[in-house]
RNA sequence: GGGCGAAUAACUCAGUUGGCUAGAGUGCCUGCCUUACAAGCAGGACGUCGGGGGUUCAAGUCCCUCUUCGCCCA
C-alpha cells in the first residue's frame, strides 16, 4: 500500500476516532482478570466555560490512561459531568434568560436538565475530537437518579455515624444567591472603602473611645468593644460601659489579645457578625446575638431608622446621621480585601441560619494521615492539602438554599419538629414530592414539612470514587475502589481533593485513591490564566482545533513537567506539527525499505544495529520511569530525542547502504533493527500522539503484530543492551560528525565522496557502515582508543 | 500578612543525590536538492542561570535575604 506524500490530520483524526468508537478498544471489561487501573475523572462543571485549560489537564490524565492500558492493565476510565448546583443554575438562567425564583422548582429543574443535555453533547463531541479514550458507557452525571441515590445514601450513612448535625450557626451567606456558601467557595477581592473614625462615648460621661470601622452600618449589631490587654492607652477602661452611637444601648469594653493595636485607634467594635473574629469573640465571651440583616442583605426591624435598606444604602444613611450627631470625626479612603462569593463576586455576610453540617473539625489528624497515605504527584502539592486541613475553622456546611441539586432525604415532623430520615430502600427521594412513608419515630406524628434545602454540589462530587464503584447499588463494582488515580488541577485541592478524602475517611476509613496527579494551568502569552472570555484562540478549544490538529494540541499539553503552568505557545504547537510530519516521513521511508521483511528470520546484527537497539532500551527505560511518576513530558522528550537524532538523523543514514544494498543478510539485520526501533518508539509516542501513531501502526506494523490498535499493543520493554556497542557506536558517531563538519565547512553536499577518513582502530567493526554513511573510499585507523 | 511554586539563550522549556566547557527545540547566521522528509539536512553564533550574601575543593542545584510574577489562604 502506497503512502501518501503528506499526512492529512484533518481527514485521519475523525476517521480513527470513529474506528475506535466502533471497535470499543477502550471499553472497561471487569472480567478480564487483569489488574484494574481506575481513574477518578473530574466531572467538569456544565456551565458553558470550557477552555484550553480543561484540555490541558484532561489530556495529561488521558495520556496516563493510555500508558496504563498499554502496560496491560484493565483501565477504568469513565467520563462524567457535574451538572447541578449553583454554577449550573446560573448557566441555565443565563442561557434561558430566566430567574429560578420566578417558577416552580420542578419547572426550573426541567430547564436545567435541558440546558445540561445540550452542553454535554458539545462536551462529548469535543472530547472525542481530542481522541480521548474514556469509556462512554461508564458515563454519569451528578444529577442522575442513581447518583442522587448514592449521594443521599452518603448523607444517611453520616447521620447513622453521628457525623451530621443541623444547627443555627453563623454561616457565610451570599445575599445575591441567597444561600449559605462554604469556606471554600469564598475568595478575596479588593474594594475601595472608607475607614470611618467614630467616637463612642463612655457611659459615665468621663470621656470617649475612638473606634475606626469600615462598616458603620453594623453599629446596631454592636455587642461589645474590644481593646488589647497590653494597650496602655485603653486598658484602664476595660470593664466600663460605652454607649452605642445612635442607639440607646450600652455595651461593655472587654480585652482580648486578638485586637490589633496598630490598626485604627486600637479599640474595635464587635458586631454580630462582621468577620470571623466577631464570631470567635461572640462565642468565647458569651456575647449577645443581634441579628440586623435579612437573607437579602437588607436591614431588619431591629435597626430602627435603617429598616428595609440594603446595607449599602444603610451605610450612607448612618454615616450622615453620625455626622449630624457628631459621632464621626473623619476618616480616610482605603482599599481592602473583602470576602466575596466566588460565583458571583458579591460580598459575603455572616448570617445565622439553620444549616446542615458534617462534623470534620475533630478529624484533622485522620485527614492528615490519609493525605499522607496518598502519593502526590508532584509531591510538593501535598503541603497545600496539609495546610488547608490544619487551618480548617468550620465544620463542613453542606446545605444550600437553592433549587437545583440533590435534595436532603429529610422531613420534619409537624408535631414535634424531629427530623425524619428517608429509608434507604426508597432512595432517591425528593421530600417536596415524596413522603416518608412512615410515622414520626419520635412522636408518631403523620404530618411532615419537607426539607427544602438542597445539598451543595461538593457534597455529591466528593463522592466520585463511590459513584464510580456504584456504592451500595445492586451492580456495585468491587474492583475499582479505592481508585488508582485522581487527576485534577491545583486550584481545587482544598475543595475537591479535600472533600473526597474526607468522604472516603468517613465512609470507608480508607483513602479514595492511591495516587493524585495535579495539573497546572494553561496561560496566555502574557502569562495570565487563560479564560474563554478573553476570546482568543488560546482560550477556545474549538477554535484551536480549526488551526491545529488534536495531536499537535496534545503535544503542547504534554510539553512540560506535571503541575507547572504552561504558556499556550504557537512555537510548541509548531514543534508538534514538525514531529507529526517527521513520523510520517520516516515511516513512509521505512515502509519501502521493509519490503520483504521477515520477522522470523534469524539475523546477524551489525554493531550499529546493536548500538541503536541499546539506545532504544535506554530510551524505553527513561520514558517508562517518567511515566511511572506521571511525567509524560519525560517520556515524550526521550522518545523525541531517540527518534529524531538516533533513528532519523543517524541510523537511517547509516543503514541506507544496507537497506538499499544487495547483501540479503546485511539488509535483513538493518530491516530487523529499523522495524524494532520504529515500532518501539512509535509506541512510546502513542499515548500522546494518538492519531498519527495509530495511522502508522495500522499501515506498517499491524500485519506483523496482530493487535487491533497500537493503543492496546504492549508497552515497549528494555530487552536489548550491549554496553560495548553503545559506547563504540557513540564514538563512531563522532567520526561521522567530523566528516559532516568537514563537508559543511567546505560548502559541500553530504553526498560528496571522500578519499579517506580517520577513525580509532576499535571502530573497525563499524567499517562498512562508516564508509557508506560518509561516502569515504577508505578508513585510516589510528592507534589505540581515542 | 502567611503557605506553595516560578524566574535559566530573543521565545518556549529541560537540567536527577551539588561534580566535566549549563542543554534542547524554535528563531537567527552560513551552507547543502543527500535514492523518507527543503514542513528537510549539516554546521555556527547567542547565557551576569532574577539581584545580593553565605556554606563548599566545587553551587543553576544547598542556606539566608531582597525583587518580580502566579496560585491558594488570612
Amino acid at each position: 500500500m502506497a503512502f501518501a506524500k503528506r499526512y492529512k490530520a484533518k481527514e485521519a483524526e475523525p476517521r480513527l476516532q470513529q474506528q475506535w468508537a466502533e471497535t470499543g478498544i477502550y471499553r472497561f471489561n471487569p472480567d478480564s482478570g487483569r489488574e484494574v487501573y481506575s481513574i477518578d475523572t473530574p466531572p467538569p462543571t456544565v456551565s458553558g466555560m470550557i477552555h484550553m485549560g480543561h484540555i490541558f489537564s484532561y489530556v495529561q490524565a488521558e495520556v496516563m490512561a493510555r500508558y496504563q492500558r498499554m502496560t496491560g492493565k484493565e483501565v477504568f476510565y469513565p467520563f462524567c459531568f457535574d451538572d447541578n448546583g449553583l454554577p449550573s443554575e446560573r448557566f441555565t438562567e443565563k442561557v434561558k434568560k430566566v430567574k429560578a425564583q420566578d417558577m416552580t422548582r420542578g419547572e426550573f429543574v426541567k430547564l436545567c436538565l435541558e440546558v445540561a443535555k445540550d452542553a454535554e453533547k458539545q462536551f462529548r463531541e469535543l472530547w472525542n475530537s481530542f481522541g480521548f479514550s474514556c469509556d462512554w458507557s461508564l458515563m454519569y452525571t451528578t444529577i442522575d437518579p442513581w447518583v442522587q441515590r448514592v449521594s443521599q445514601r452518603s448523607f444517611l450513612d453520616l447521620v447513622k455515624k453521628d457525623r451530621v448535625y443541623r444547627k443555627e450557626a453563623p454561616t457565610l451567606w451570599c445575599p445575591e444567591c441567597q444561600t449559605a456558601v462554604a469556606q471554600a467557595e469564598s475568595e478575596d477581592k479588593e474594594f475601595p472603602s472608607h475607614f470611618h473614625d467614630l467616637e463612642f462615648r463612655l457611659a459615665d460621661g468621663t470621656g470617649v473611645v475612638p473606634i475606626a470601622t469600615t462598616r458603620p452600618e453594623l453599629i446596631p449589631a454592636c455587642v461589645a468593644v474590644f481593646v488589647h490587654p497590653d494597650d496602655t492607652r485603653w486598658k484602664h477602661l476595660v470593664g466600663q460601659k460605652v454607649g452605642v452611637p445612635l442607639y440607646d444601648r450600652e455595651v461593655t469594653i472587654l480585652s482580648d489579645e486578638k485586637v490589633d493595636m496598630e490598626k485604627g485607634s486600637g479599640a474595635v467594635m464587635c458586631c454580630t457578625f462582621g468577620d470571623t473574629t466577631d464570631i470567635e469573640w461572640w462565642g468565647e465571651h458569651n456575647l449577645d446575638l443581634r441579628i440586623i440583616l435579612d437573607n437579602r442583605g437588607h436591614m431588619n426591624d431591629t435597626t430602627g431608622f435603617l429598616e428595609g435598606m440594603y446595607w449599602k444604602k444603610a451605610r450612607r444613611v448612618i454615616v450622615e446621621k453620625l455626622d449630624e450627631q457628631g459621632y464621626r470625626k473623619g476618616g480616610k479612603d482605603i482599599t481592602h480585601a473583602v470576602n466575596v462569593h466566588e460565583r458571583c463576586g458579591t460580598p459575603l455576610e455572616y448570617l445565622v441560619n439553620r444549616q446542615w453540617f458534617i462534623r470534620i473539625l475533630d478529624m484533622k489528624q485522620q485527614l492528615l494521615d490519609k493525605g499522607g497515605e496518598i502519593n502526590w504527584y508532584p509531591a510538593h502539592f501535598k503541603v497545600r492539602y496539609d495546610h488547608w486541613v490544619e487551618n480548617l475553622k468550620w465544620d463542613w456546611c453542606i446545605s444550600r438554599q437553592r433549587f437545583y441539586g440533590v435534595p436532603f432525604p429529610v422531613w420534619f415532623c409537624s408535631e414535634c419538629g424531629a427530623p425524619v430520615f428517608a429509608d434507604e430502600e426508597n432512595l432517591p427521594v425528593d421530600p417536596l414530592v415524596d413522603s416518608p412513608g412512615k410515622p414520626c419515630p419520635v412522636c408518631g406524628g403523620s404530618e411532615f414539612t419537607p426539607e427544602s434545602d438542597v445539598m451543595d454540589t461538593w457534597a455529591t462530587s466528593s463522592l466520585t470514587p463511590q459513584i464510580n464503584m456504584k456504592w451500595g447499588e445492586e451492580d456495585q463494582r468491587n474492583n475499582v475502589f479505592p481508585m488508582a488515580l485522581r487527576p485534577q488541577a491545583h486550584d481545587i485541592i482544598r475543595t475537591w481533593a479535600f472533600y473526597t478524602i474526607a468522604k472516603a475517611l468517613l465512609h470507608e476509613d480508607t483513602v479514595p485513591w492511591q495516587d493524585v496527579m495535579i495539573s497546572g494551568h494553561s496561560l496566555n502569552t502574557d502569562r495570565q490564566k487563560m479564560s474563554k472570555s478573553k476570546g482568543n484562540v488560546a482560550g477556545d478549544p474549538v477554535a484551536a482545533l480549526q488551526q491545529f490538529s488534536a495531536d499537535e494540541l496534545r503535544y503542547w499539553a504534554c510539553s512540560s513537567k506535571l503541575g507547572t503552568d504552561v504558556v499556550f505557545s504557537k512555537d510548541v504547537l509548531g514543534e508538534g506539527r514538525r514531529l507529526v510530519t517527521k513520523l510520517w516521513n520516516a515511516t513512509r521511508f521505512a515502509e519501502g525499505r521493509l519490503e520483504g521483511y521477515d520477522p522470523v528470520r534469524k539475523v546477524e546484527l551489525h554493531p550499529f544495529d546493536r548500538w541503536l537497539l541499546s539506545r532504544l532500551s535506554e530510551t524505553v527505560q527513561k520514558a517508562t520511569a517518567g511515566m511511572q511518576q506521571y511525567e509524560y513530558s519525560v517520556c515524550m522528550r526521550e522518545a523525541e530525542t531517540f527518534f529524531w537524532k538516533a533513528l532519523c538523523d543517524n541510523y537511517l543514514e547509516i543503514a541506507k547502504g544496507r537497506l538499499y544494498g544487495e547483501d540479503p543478510d546485511a539488509r535483513a539485520a538493518a530491516q530487523y533493527t529499523l522495524y524494532t526501533a520504529l515500532y518501539g518508539v512509535l509506541r512510546l509516542f502513542a499515548p500522546i500522539m494518538v492519531h498519527i501513531t495509530e495511522e502508522l501502526y495500522l499501515e506498517i506494523f499491524k500485519p506483523f503484530e496482530n493487535h487491533e490498535s497500537i493503543h492496546i499493543a504492549p508497552w515497549p520493554q528494555e530487552n536489548f543492551m550491549d554496553a560495548e556497542a553503545l559506547k563504540l557506536g557513540n564514538r563512531a558517531l563522532v567520526v561521522i560528525e567530523e566528516a559532516r563538519r568537514w563537508k559543511s565547512e567546505n560548502n559541500l553536499s553530504m553526498a560528496t565522496p571522500m578519499d579517506s577518513i580517520d577513525a580509532p582502530e576499535e571502530l573497525k567493526p563499524f567499517e562498512s557502515d562508516l564508509l557508506s554513511v560518509t561516502r569515504a573510499e577508505k578508513i585510516s585507523y589510528l592507534e589505540g582508543s581515542s
